[in-house]
DNA sequence: GTCAATACTTGACTCGGGAAAGTAATGGGG
DNA sequence: CCCCATTACTTTCCCGAGTCAAGTATTGAC
């Protein structure tokens, strides 16, 4: 958090994430929240005020009974510092500038002819400097960028395994990435990392188990346990896209037959029409218009992904789930048919979990990756 | 852990549970796996020893380069206490007499012509009793009773939130049974109690995440994900039996279509065989001397499994599965199908994760209540 | 103005854990 | 055989996070 300090006291890495992510609060609401006494609390925030991260907001309305002093609330100072995230697609870096708030202020991108790990370094050093040279002035206080790939990442070493997208194998783009920009790096997998961003300042908030599904040319899934994000001993989890729902179903280029994705990732549609040369975005129009063909592939896809989604409730039974993603620019066709299929597979008291389908535009991939060095700023 | 005590040093319960789980370790491999100082583990190891938990081993093999002081291991002393754990299902009572390592020393059961409340209290008195007043003489060195009961449990608070196989609702099944039998009793759900009992004493130990599949009547599964029990928001986790496999598939009683357990719960396979009369146990019979279509039954069921484990798999990616439970005596016949459903689903690394298969004997269950109180004493 | 109620601060204290130095027990080299 | 390097464990001293209890601050109700 400070950049000379070693470790900081759990309780200012508590209070300083409670109120980033459950907003304006105050002293006592904080100690009673994070199981602490009301002291701790009040040696915990005075450096974070005296640092400039938190500031005290004047009493608001009044809790109780209405006598007693009034609260003064503490707040995050979202202008105290700043963050990168940049989204690394295989033909395109989308990069953001967020407060600590995790708001958007900038956003940019560059165009990505290839994937070269020397061309994608040079390209995000551009993009970088745009963002934090541009309108805003925000080089002074940016001192972290969080990078998000599809693939298998490790967060910890910042080592991009296998990324078949961009056809990387063992980068270290953590380090790359630090020596190209000076910055301080975070590298993360896409889809955690948006997972990440619902979690702390989306409809994840407060959740204790919460899943996020991405709905596009490949489908994924976050999950978040305990509170914790789940990351899969091989590296692997959320793979909803390769659940298999349908044992008589399409055979799957990952070997299965019937999974999610094979049925209801875009490719699986435009093959499913049927019609040579037809794009995805044709049979979207064409089931918009009433081809009731075109509008049963929709509605088969829909099913199967509910289906999905029913099977990562039953399995964990997360108290909110949020389905999102590229694909969903055709949410109007999938939706009624991902509920139906959801709540006929959920079992008991799952079908009562409150499912959002909602399109996220793509800037927030890279507020994904902002927020993932945002909480490795908070917890340094 | 103590009588009197409050709660206890957070390293003391640490070295104890390693030493539980890990068996015989020195401070020094206590302290590297802990992240404690060599000092620390001393302090923390002396009242453990004193009050009769641990015991000092004689030093055994060298480890290094061959010089220097050897290590004294740390051992569990398992008959400083024991626990009573009693499964409860729908026509009887299995109860052990575990020591603190978790091994079973007795076991006894009784029948349960109906489940009433006090029906069933008062025949769990009968059976403590009879377990701890046998011989072995196990009554004064034990405190703690655990019991594993199916369906909806809170563990906090050992209320039994709704039993459909007891016709239970809402029932402070805790609280009952501490006044009836005066032990501190610990509730869980039943196949919670299992898995917790494999990750603490069985394949699991050690695993950051683990998942545990019983197949019977029903089919169930238990999940730890980063090293914690996954409750599940709704009081639901772990429903494996109604991941929806096969779109075309059998109705559930759930409401869902082609739920695993619609397929391949032992109730669905004789529908599928289809022979008016005709048991599970003569369709295992008739599978085994041949019978092709009746083979066919255990094949689908077997592979539905399979894919329902793999689609927990690719979810959240256990480093181990062990796959279990009562309708596993049919074992022979199921698991080719459930490694080959398995493997056909498993996504990438996925399909490399180790899969047990193995038949646990009833008493397992008891003796994952047992475990459950072992837990709530070491924790408290 | 007093009183109750609530929010926050302060200072003394507790206690868990770390650092470093000391003790114990071994094998190997002179 | 005696040192010495090596590893295991223990002891002492200290720090610092967090609690407790008492005190201050700020409000509304009477």
């Amino acid at each position: 958090m400070f950049p000379e300090a070693e470790s900081v006291a759990p309780a200012m890495t508590a209070v300083l994430t409670t109120v980033l992510t459950e907003g304006p609060l105050s002293r006592v609401a904080l100690a009673r929240r994070l199981g602490l006494s009301q002291a701790a609390v009040t040696k915990a925030a005075r450096p974070l005020i005296e640092q400039g991260y938190l500031q005290e907001l004047a009493a608001t309305e009044r809790s109780g009974p209405g006598a007693g002093r009034p609260a003064s609330p503490l707040a995050i100072c979202a202008d105290r510092e700043f963050f990168v995230g940049v989204k690394i697609t295989a033909d395109e870096l989308i990069g953001v500038v967020c407060d600590l708030g995790a708001q958007v202020r900038a956003s940019a991108h560059r165009p990505l002819p290839h994937t070269d790990v020397d061309h994608v370094l040079t390209e995000l050093g551009h993009l970088v400097d745009e963002l934090l040279d541009g309108p805003g002035d925000y080089r002074a206080r940016t001192r972290r960028l969080g990078l998000a790939v599809s693939g298998d990442v490790d967060r910890a070493t910042g080592l991009v395994r296998y990324s078949p997208f961009l056809h990387w194998h063992d980068v270290p783009l953590q380090d790359l990435a630090e020596k190209n920009t000076s910055l301080t790096v975070t590298v993360e997998n896409d889809v955690k990392a948006l997972t990440t961003a619902e979690h702390w300042f989306g409809e994840g908030v407060g959740a204790e188990s919460f899943a996020l599904v991405t709905v596009g040319s490949g489908i994924g899934c976050g999950l978040v346990v305990n509170g914790r994000l789940v990351s899969g001993a091989h590296g692997v989890a959320g793979e909803i896209g390769h659940v298999g729902v349908d044992v008589n179903g399409p055979a799957c280029h990952c070997g299965g037959r019937g999974c999610v994705e094979a049925i209801a990732g875009t490719d699986a549609i435009v093959r499913a029409v049927g019609r040579p040369g037809l794009t995805f975005e044709e049979a979207v129009t064409l089931a918009r218009a009433g081809d009731t063909a075109v509008g049963a592939v929709f509605a088969r896809a829909g099913d199967a992904i509910g289906s999905g989604i029913a099977a990562v409730a039953n399995l964990v039974g997360p108290s909110r789930i949020v389905v999102s993603g590229e694909g969903l620019s055709a949410y109007d066709l999938f939706e009624p048919h991902i509920r139906a299929g959801f709540q006929r597979q959920a079992f008991g008291a799952v079908a009562q979990c409150p499912l959002s389908v909602r399109p996220l535009p793509f800037e927030q991939w890279a507020r994904g990756a902002a927020t993932v060095s945002i909480q490795a700023f908070v917890a340094a």
